[in-house]
DNA sequence: GTGTTGTATCGTTAATCGACGATAAGCAAT
DNA sequence: ATTGCTTATCGTCGATTAACGATACAACAC
């Protein structure tokens, strides 16, 4: 693993030791990321930005997608913090948590 | 597909229509989110951020993934167009596509 | 209680991802 | 041309994703 490397100075003069960025912080905003990977989850994001709030079922009938479809993409949605259901009465209201889309937009900005 | 939907009043008041967000949109922020959703494709982005360019061969050794692997990452990087690879004799001298990551932050920014 | 409505989960399938080693391809020297 | 170095591609494998229908669960109304 520990090999001697050539050091190459025709466009990578920087010799610097590259700072390893912390693996941790690669992974939040990997997953982070990964939420908005899928066009289903950029669309549901973007209605549920558009409304403050939204039901699963308006959801749906917005998407060309089932509804079992629609509802796992929610709980990855979950899962990853961007968006938050509460339920109400027979229904869920889904909203955007307004702090994780803060930290993935922080996250990115500060690429 | 076209049915009278209950309206609900408890947290949903918004009942105009949903804007329906363009599909092509989602999809392009989709691809490029995709980009970022692995933990090494981050660090692969982070490293060249920190160098303006880089090797193939340095990203490798900064990276706990075999030569083939790291390539891989590379060419979907290179394929969303983060990245931009250019020749330089034997070796790829790899930097970022600074227009391309404008392009991402400007859509997540703008969520 | 029963029924209705809205959402989540289960089980399955096809497709894709991520990883690797092995091998091919490109280029610069000798 | 042959060798050596660097990167890309191939082939394979296990794991994960995304999609669906069917079904189970939860909260109300009656």
């Amino acid at each position: 693993m520990v090999k001697a490397k050539a050091e190459s100075q025709k466009c990578c003069a920087a010799s610097e030791k590259l700072a390893l960025p912390d693996v941790a912080w690669a992974e939040s905003l990997a997953k982070l990321s990964w939420a908005l990977a899928h066009p289903a989850r950029v669309r549901i994001v973007r209605l549920l930005l558009n409304r403050t709030s939204c039901m699963c079922g308006e959801i749906v009938e917005e998407m060309p997608l089932a509804q079992s479809t629609v509802s796992q993409h929610l709980k990855i949605l979950k899962e990853t913090g961007l968006v938050q259901g509460e339920v109400d009465g027979p229904r869920v209201c889904y909203c955007i948590n307004q702090s994780a889309l803060a930290t993935l937009k922080q996250l990115i900005a500060d690429l």
